[in-house]
DNA sequence: ATTAGCACTCATTAATGATGAGTGCTAATA
DNA sequence: TATTAGCACTCATCATTAATGAGTGCTAAT
């Protein structure tokens, strides 16, 4: 079928161009800017098509067309072209993960500043999960009181900590005494420290002491399972501003807002967590207030595994070929640092 | 010197006025809505003596006035009345505060969310800096290698930790001397540990472990002396947008950029630190993005020690004496929270 | 010293018309 | 039969103009 490839041809000539000038697009710009070798008026012919098929859309009348968020579907299915970031551009960002070396939550912040500074587009992060990890030490360490402090430390190198606090009084021996006995059973955790040592060695503590262990197993869930400690960033919130779509104070304030909330970042970031690169696109975003936007992110990964994204925010238009080839590349080489940093065969 | 009073009433209503209405105000809105029983045409007289004393300003020839930076100081300083905040308000924070026990971030990081709640304008808050603290213990513990996570008790029961990197592996009975070493001097910490304990006992330690002791001190240096994990929130940053002085769109974009970063905040909050409440009104900022801004900042303190602060950013012509009430009150509920949940004697 | 009266200023808004980019349709063409 | 040239038509955008009205400064009367 020659004439669907023309059609579709005229297509992706139509999203380059308003990808670069969001300006609606006109016949005769197309067939000055791009030789196809066909007259203005047999494309409009082929664009009245591509309309009726919904993957144009004409803002008015007599204006030229725009990609509909089906058009940048198919454009990103069929027609994409992922590229290598330049070397470079990865040397400095190497440089600086490892001015963090021990500071992982920093090297995450720095992270989603690069994907801004790249892509000129609103980038979120989010800190490791632990929820897939095993344990490999559990400290707790006394504070004063009834305060202690509780250090997971997982086998694939990752630290997280929570202050605690307990309903009565303790010391150092006694925490002591029953972080011994966790670590005995740290494999327990992940079905309710079911496990045989447990009930065993469950009879070595006297009641106060078992008191005490119920409620850093109750903290220990929270952290370990619930994740408490995972954080989200997000920067170049502003960067909105340079996009002239966005030029209506309403619909930008409407997206910032969005963006600020901390549990929609988590929302976007989690939400396709197991699917390596994923891309949501104007109206396929679960939330309304971000159908003028698309959402590219991709997962992080520890000895092969996920263990956390990253993503970008930015008009619908925006340049997906640059931008997946970014966030990939970043995903590459933040995967490097986290192996050659915290290393922890599975 | 009657003529002065009347001049200053005049100039009280009009800025009551303006704060409320965001309006120009004009010499019949005067007459008609407060009652100072004189004719309109005396109150632009009036008026033209308050613009040559350079407290009224008029946007253009044939509008009213609104008031200059110098007219809210003045009204700062002369006219403000600060009343007490609703105390089912104070009991409902209260009763927030109580779920954040054991979580003193997330306890700072709801204090700028009740603060936007409250006034409607973008809030700033710090963690508490130690610096000007006691460290009462100091615990080393080995994740895995030559990686340790350092932890920091100070008397007044704040803990701060952070991870470091040796340069050499360790293992977790070398750190146990060194920490009991550490513990043994650390009132030498604030004079860089020249104190006489420390050259004594250096001596009981072997040649690596005095490697690692100087890289561990190097590292409380920075985390207790620069305080390298204080953090700094802001909450409402889209507030600004329900202002009509913001409604252009450059304007709105220049403060948001400039409140969106860490430093800017860090900054804002430290630079009153010692000063109690303090009012930086429209070109009294020192930075040129916020002169049409008013920030209010206000420091909470443990054991009569001012450890932090918070601060509210929002148009000039803000309610000061609401804001202030606020703040106070908000300083105070926070102050009352962390001496219940931390104490510790000074 | 105060106030009524009035001419004047200027931002704001609505109405009007010109411009131009771009279309759809028709008839001519290869 | 597919393509293209030609043309009437649409509609957003922009500049111009005029009307409106809030508010002032100044002068003369009280």
């Amino acid at each position: 079928m020659k004439s669907d490839d023309r059609k579709f041809a005229i297509l992706y000539s139509i999203i380059r161009d308003y990808i670069r000038t969001a300006e609606p697009v006109g016949s005769r710009t197309i067939e000055k800017n791009y030789n196809l070798g066909i007259s203005s008026a047999t494309i409009r012919n082929e664009m009245a098509d591509l309309e009726d098929m919904g993957l144009l859309v004409q803002p008015h009348a007599s204006s030229g067309r725009i990609p509909s968020d089906k058009a940048y579907r198919m454009y990103v299915n069929n027609f994409m072209k992922i590229s290598d970031v330049e070397s470079y551009v990865i040397e400095n960002v190497r440089t600086l993960y490892d001015k963090y070396v021990g500071q992982l939550n920093k090297a995450i912040e720095a992270t989603a500043e690069i994907l801004t500074k790249l892509t000129n587009l609103t980038a979120l992060v989010m800190t490791p999960h632990i929820t897939q990890m095993d344990i490999k030490d559990i400290r707790l360490i006394h504070i004063e009181g009834e305060r202690a402090l509780l250090v997971i430390i997982t086998k694939q190198g990752i630290v997280k900590n929570a202050e605690i606090r307990l309903n009565s009084k303790t010391d150092k021996k006694q925490l002591e005494k029953i972080t011994v006995f966790l670590n005995m059973c740290v494999d327990g955790i992940n079905n309710d420290f079911e496990a045989e040592n447990f009930s065993i060695a469950m009879e070595a503590l006297n009641s106060q002491e078992q008191r005490i262990l119920a409620e850093v197993v109750a903290a220990i869930k929270n952290i370990y399972q619930q994740d408490a400690d995972t954080k989200v960033y997000a920067s170049g919130l502003t960067e909105i501003f340079k996009y002239p779509e966005f030029k209506d104070m309403e619909k930008a304030r409407k997206v910032l807002e969005t963006l600020h909330k901390q549990d929609m970042i988590s929302y976007l970031l989690t939400e396709a967590m197991d699917s390596g690169i994923n891309i949501k696109i104007g109206n396929e975003n679960t939330f309304e207030e971000l159908n003028d936007c698309s959402v590219v992110t991709a997962t992080y990964k520890l000895n092969g595994r996920p263990i956390g994204s990253i993503g970008i925010v930015g008009p619908t238009r925006m340049d997906y070929d640059y931008c997946v080839s970014v966030i990939k590349a970043m995903t590459k080489t933040l995967d490097k640092h986290l192996s050659d940093t915290l290393g922890g065969k599975d």
